[in-house]
DNA sequence: GTCACTGCAAAGTGTTTGCATCGCG
DNA sequence: CGCGATGCAAACACTTTGCAGTGAC
């Protein structure tokens, strides 16, 4: 999807297209991965545009209840947030470091995991697939 | 693993075995499963006991490193921990109620993923699968 | 013009830290 | 009795909330 094609779908569903909110959508796509606020903060200041971190914060959870953006809860107590459906995909996570290197294989798809949750009268909407460790150059130090 | 097998674990790593450590320890036993802080200060001050936050926190944390405990980033900030090693599961967790069901399956082992993860030079400690979405109830609603 | 949205400040929640005291080994 | 652990208070980081003013439609 393209800014534009975010920017219809907002008006879309019913909201405002206010420029804080173009703002976020187009830092959101000029850089692809995920984010936490303090990150998209900085973004945004780059273009030179003032933004409090209470609009940044609304938006991201209006934009995740719309499904337009994904909150992904990885490291301890700081969200992190994408643009979402612009690619699936999962994480390995260094402990040391931090570093997130991203995975495309995905065992839900993989498993078909879906249909087996469904049966347990679960409807399942999206899932995390994590693995943990020390990344080459962490495990070498 | 009992309870005395554990406080010998803690001296066997040079720690010192406080009454405080013994109670979080016991409460961790007798309630299986994954806990916020706040639900083992809970748990703790059920015993009788009085104890700070800081104590929890410090002791979680050191429990951690040791590997005695692991600690889970599943929900918006808010870490979950417990007893690491007891059983290995999974979860599926209600984006309503909050609810968590534990899974059996591990797509980590049963898709081979530990040879495949070392062979990007990357050292897997650890892993983490979660599938969100709307329980039987909340479904309902 | 209306009502949703933002700026700004202040509070809230979960977690960590500093320091004096305590108690395990 | 020494040093690591705890009690307590205060700070911290991330996030949410309340309210008055602003701007999209």
């Amino acid at each position: 999807m393209t800014g534009t094609e975010f920017y219809k779908h907002l008006k879309d569903i019913g909201c405002k297209l206010t420029e804080q909110r173009k703002i976020i959508i187009d830092v959101l796509i000029e850089n692809p991965g995920h984010h936490t606020a303090e990150e998209i903060f900085t973004l945004v200041k780059n273009k030179n545009s003032k933004m409090y971190f209470s609009t940044i914060y609304r938006n991201l959870e209006l934009l995740t209840n719309h499904k337009i953006v994904e909150k992904l809860s990885i490291v301890d107590g700081v969200n992190h947030y994408e643009l979402n459906g612009l690619d699936h995909h999962h994480h390995v996570i260094c402990n040391k470091c931090g570093q997130m290197i991203q995975i495309d294989m995905c065992p839900y798809i993989e498993n078909h995991l879906a249909e087996k949750i469904k049966s347990m009268n679960f409807r399942p909407t999206n899932h995390k697939f994590e693995i943990y460790g020390l990344c080459d150059r962490c495990s070498k130090e």
